[in-house]
Order: structure tokens, then C-alpha cells, then sequence
DNA sequence: CTGAATCGTTGAATCGTTTTAAGAACGGGT
DNA sequence: ACCCGTTCTTAAAACGATTCAACGATTCAG
């Protein structure tokens, strides 16, 4: 039924240590018999069974890699990207999605400690800080993507999040922009808080400007959609006159709940500016403004870090700290308004 | 550094075979020695080698999954349901994102071989079927998704896409359109073929209505802007007046281009229909009418299947096919125009 | 022509778990 | 006291690839 590296020795008239070498260290090998080993290989149809190579090894080829939510762009691009780096040295990505929940999150932890991973990335949710540091001592290293490390014992790879929230509500101050709603949530993420911050602080430096906040369950279009329209349901009023979202899954919720009802427009009534600059933020009904971060960069370097780390445990942790960029699009766009502090030139409307 | 059942026996007094049945199956053992070994197991933070159980086993606890996009909702939603049925029966799934792409499909293969996976879930791109019959002879059973086999040697979970097609076109002539332009591709992708029959009998049906056939190189946002240009490049008289899109993402895409140059409206000069009915879809610019399809009763499906094969391997191949189901929203709506072919009641419009 | 160095190959040991046949302990009935 | 039938537990044999010390065959320097 199933052939093995002993079916392959004995068709070559070999031993099985010369098979593993054909397979492993062909330069031990001479030609003609790696060519023989090689033909009863491909006669046989012989597969090397990952599980006995794993024992042996004592760790395995895949390493894991744990996202909040795989239905954001965000993290698929990330992934994609990681995938791409380990592919250079042979390793493999399987992929977990928390889903914004402690439970999965550590239960797809379990699972990577039984298969002794390489190594684990992760965006975490909860703190998983024990049972990181855990694992390490178990010789899997992990690296936070996306997070610094609340305390700089593991390498994290990420985006300066205070910066982007700062970005974005300096760009909606720059275009006239005084009451000013953060929707976001929930606050056990740490990406939000920190966008917060920089909103905050950006807000801070303006007396006239009020920023008001509104925590949503989770970074999603359904959690926006709610969110835009409890702003709707508002006294005409009574409604801020721009928007952050936390991310453009948010905005884009956002978006859907202002405009449907076709009382409000963006961004004539209302700014709006989302945050990762996924793809479908520019194919929104309108094009949306955003925070982008250097995705691919990322998941390279979180790769690249997390391999050196593997090869060599006694590493020290390294913090690396990328800088996000603000892309505006028509959502934040309104050249009557923003006349007043012209601080953005025409020229940087980006399709 | 790593413990081991052997660790566990000794610090509980036992040996490792009681170890194992502590774990595997706790009625052979009695209820004192188990405690005993439990708090051994806790003490020392034991866990299970998957490698080493895997090599026993002779097979994997994972199922392999491999999808044609990771980025389209539709997969990931998909993908979602197969984990949440597999992980009833303990076994967990490794989500493989072929992009389209006939080699990153077989490297995928290549991998879920290695790993003696429990079993294949597929949604193919290129002609695996040698792979898959491969697979099967090794152990591994395989089930095609979202399409049906081509020679009924393996089961499938699908949803009629021909019906699907039919449903779409049929609505678009029933708001009185006649010029009719299908928008998708690779043609190697069976779900386009089949949407495209489907496309093709509707109108058939009607002498008065063409459909014209504009092949894309993927299923993307991309792809459906590059298609839309093209349609508003042509001079007015020679524009369709309706487009069926093989999936949302593609009819964003085109919505996006139809709509950004402000020249063109959908649905007063254009009406759009996608497919997949994904969230995006009913946030788009204009909600987007779509076909839905059961996914997550395409996912379980699928996995229980499986997991049949994967007991008893005598079994014979089942195709289950689902019906997709219309769902109008206002990118196709004009009351003006289907007030000729009232056939839809104005409350079947779905936000 | 000899001894040493080089090269390719071998065979056995190893990784950690599960499984199975056999053995030990225990109690009840005679 | 002995036998028998349960329960529990044990020891050893898999599973399949990798590695490493040892070995035989060549080649080469002296």
C-alpha cells in the first residue's frame, strides 16, 4: 500500500541511508547511483512521509501563523506575503484565524505545540504572553506580527499605529474638520487603542477640535454599518462632521449606513477615513482615504526574523517598527473646505 | 527539553503504555492510576508529539484544503464551515490558496502527500484528476467543492452553477434588458463555463437578446475594473445595456469603472448582477444583485463526506448538487423598464 | 609496494507514540 | 488452598526517515 524509503532501497539494490542521501545530501551520492535511487524513486511513486522526517528532525518543516480575522485583505495579503519568504527556504504556512476570539486563538496554539512548529507568528488577541514564553522554552520561537511585545521578549514586526492615527485625524483637521468620531473596538486590541492615541493626540493640538468615540464589537463591515447608523439616527446636529475608523472594514460599514439612506454625503456632510488601504477600499461607493501599511514588508520581515530566531535560540528580541502612509481619496476630499488650511496639494489625489 | 510519555510514565509510576491509554481511551484505565498520571502530565507540561502519533497512525488529523482565491469571501466563508464540521469530529483543516494557479495547486498536493493528510478538500483550478486518483490509492480520499467531478470517480459538493447562470440571465432579461454582456475568465475555471451555459440557454430562449462574452485573466477586483474600461471605452450605441459578472469581485470591478467616470449609471444605463453574494456585495457603490449559494452548507457537506471516504474507502463517489437562489438588489432594479416584464414584486428587493 | 587519506556506502540506532499479546493482581466460588 | 475470570498494567514491536560511526574500495604520496 504505502512505499517507504525501504521499497525504494531495495528495488535500487541499496541501503536506506543512501536513499535519504539521494534525497537530503546529493553530493554524497555518486552520480550513477543517485540516478538508479532516483529511478526507483519516480518507478515507485515513492513520497516521503513528513511525519517519520519530522520525528527525526525533532521539529517540523510548516510553521504557524495565527491572523485575527482572514476575511480582512489585510491579513490575507500579510500571509500571502509570509508565504512567499518561507517558500525561499523550503517551509510551508498554515494559517489560523482567531477570529477576534482568546479560545481559538489558544486552541490553534495547542495544535502548533503538537506538531512542533519551526515557529509561530502571531497577531495576538489575548494576552498569550505565557504561553509564548512556553513555548519558546519547547524551542518553537514566535514572533508578533502586527503588535510590539507588551514586554520586548519576543520580536514583534509592525506598524506604528499611534503614527497612522495621528496621520489621519491631522489630515481631517487639515481639511477643515472640527467634531471628529473614532469607531473602533473593541479596546482589547491593541492596534485600536494605539490608533486611538494618535488620534487623540492629534486632536489634542487643536483646541477647536472635539474627537468623540465609539467602541464597536469588532472590526468588521456589520459592526460599521451599526455604528454609521446610530450616527444617523442622531440629531442632524448633534453628528460629528468627520470619521476615523479603525480599519476599512469599519469605513466601509461606516460608508454603507451614511449613504443608503441618501441624507448625508460623504464626504460633503461627512469625512471618513478608514485605515490598512485593502483593495476594496478604493472600489467603495466612495473611493475611501486611508492609512496604508507596508503589508509585504511585513510579513517578510516577521518571516525573515522568526527563521534566524530558529536557527539560533539565544538571538536577542528585536523590535522592528515600519512607518504607515496616508492615502487620500475622495472620501476626505472636499477642496471648498480644506481652502481654509491648504496643507494637502491637488496633485496627491490618489485614484 | 522536550518531554516525552516515557517522562510522564516514570514521575506517575507507570509505564507508557498506560500513559497512551490515559490519553486515547480513558475507560481502560482506572480512575486512580489516571489522576495519577493526569497530575504528571499537568506537572510536567506534557504534550502529545503529533508527529510521532502521526507516524503510527499512519495518517494525519488535518484535512487539506485547497481554494482558488483565499481573498474572495466566498472561499473563506467556505473554508470556515469545513473547519467548524471537522473540528467535531477533532480534526482540524490547513487552508491552501492556489491562486489560480495550476502549479501552486500542485505544490499544495505535493505537500498534503508528504503530510499523509486525512483527507483532500478541493476546489480545483487545472486537471488534478491523476493527482487526485494518486492520492486516493495511497489512502488519501479526496472531494471536490464548489464543482462537480469530471468523471464521477470522486465525489463532489456543488451548486449548480448552470442553474446559477440561468437565474442571473433570466432576471436581467426579465427587467427588459437585451444586450447582454457576460464578464469572466479563465475559461479553465469550470464554475465560469458553467455560468457562461447558463448564461447562454437563458438567452437563447429570447431572439430579441444578445450576449457578448468578455473573458477576464482572473476573478478579481482588477480583472472587472480592466473589463469595465473597456465597456465604457466603446462608443455609446455599442455598449450592453446589462452585465452578468462570473463573481462579485469581478462585478465590483466593473461597477467601479462603470461608475467612477461619473458617465454611466448602474442600473439606469447598465443593470449588474454578480455572483456569490458576498458581504462587500451588498456594500458596494450600488448594492450589487447577485446569486447566492449555500456555502456553509457546501463546506459541511463536503467535510462529512470526506470523513465517510476516510472510513471506509470502498465507498462510492456521491455528486450533491445544491440550487443557488436569486437575490435582487438595486443594481439591477428599474421599476421603468420592468414594468414591460413584471414578473419580480417590488418586496422581494433585498438590502 | 605500502600506509594513509579519500570517497561512497552501509547498518544500526534513534525520534515518541500507539498497539497488542502476555502477565500480574485481585476476588469470588468451590 | 486452588482455580478461574476479570481488570489493569506492562514490555516490546511497530511506524518510516535520518544520522553517524564504521567499513571496504580506491587513489595517491613516498
Amino acid at each position: 500500500m504505502s512505499v517507504s524509503v525501504k521499497d525504494v532501497a531495495a528495488l535500487a539494490g541499496v541501503s536506506v541511508g543512501t536513499v535519504s542521501n539521494v534525497m537530503n545530501r546529493p553530493e554524497k551520492v555518486s552520480a550513477v547511483v543517485a540516478a538508479r535511487v532516483q529511478s526507483a524513486i519516480d518507478d515507485l511513486g515513492f513520497v516521503r512521509n513528513d511525519a517519520a522526517r519530522q520525528l527525526r528532525a525533532r521539529r517540523s518543516k510548516t510553521i504557524g501563523m495565527i491572523v485575527l480575522d482572514v476575511r480582512n485583505p489585510f491579513f490575507t495579503d500579510l500571509a500571502r506575503a509570509a508565504e512567499d519568504r518561507a517558500a525561499r527556504d523550503g517551509l510551508s504556512i498554515i494559517l489560523g484565524n482567531s477570529d477576534e476570539k482568546a479560545e481559538r486563538e489558544s486552541t490553534y496554539l495547542d495544535l502548533f505545540e503538537e506538531q512542533r512548529m519551526h515557529g509561530v507568528l502571531i497577531s495576538p488577541f489575548g494576552d498569550m504572553t505565557d504561553r509564548l514564553h512556553r513555548l519558546r522554552e519547547r524551542g518553537i520561537p514566535a514572533v508578533l506580527v502586527d503588535r510590539t511585545s507588551t514586554d520586548d521578549a519576543f520580536s514583534s514586526v509592525s506598524v506604528d499605529d499611534v503614527a497612522g492615527g495621528n496621520l489621519a485625524v491631522d489630515h481631517l483637521i487639515s481639511q477643515g474638520r472640527t467634531s471628529i468620531a473614532f469607531v473602533g473596538g473593541p479596546l482589547g486590541i491593541r492596534q485600536v487603542v494605539d490608533r486611538l492615541e494618535g488620534a487623540r493626540a492629534a486632536a489634542a493640538g487643536h483646541p477647536e477640535v472635539s474627537l468623540e468615540v465609539i467602541i464597536t464589537g469588532a472590526l468588521s463591515v456589520i459592526e460599521g454599518r451599526a455604528a454609521g447608523n446610530a450616527i444617523l439616527a442622531r440629531p442632524a446636529g448633534d453628528r460629528p462632521d468627520a470619521v476615523f475608523a479603525a480599519n476599512d472594514l469599519i469605513a466601509m460599514g461606516v460608508l454603507q449606513a451614511l449613504n443608503m439612506q441618501g441624507q448625508l454625503h460623504v464626504p460633503r456632510d461627512i469625512a471618513l477615513i478608514g485605515y490598512d488601504d485593502i483593495d476594496f477600499a478604493s472600489a467603495a461607493v466612495v473611493p475611501l482615504s486611508s492609512i496604508r501599511q507596508p503589508t509585504a514588508l511585513l510579513g517578510q520581515t516577521a518571516v525573515q526574523i522568526l527563521l534566524e530566531e530558529a536557527a539560533d535560540p539565544a538571538l536577542a528580541a528585536r523590535q522592528v517598527v515600519f512607518q504607515p502612509e496616508l492615502v487620500v481619496r475622495e472620501s476626505t476630499f472636499s477642496p471648498d473646505r480644506a481652502a481654509a488650511r491648504p496643507n494637502l496639494p491637488e496633485s496627491s489625489l490618489e485614484r
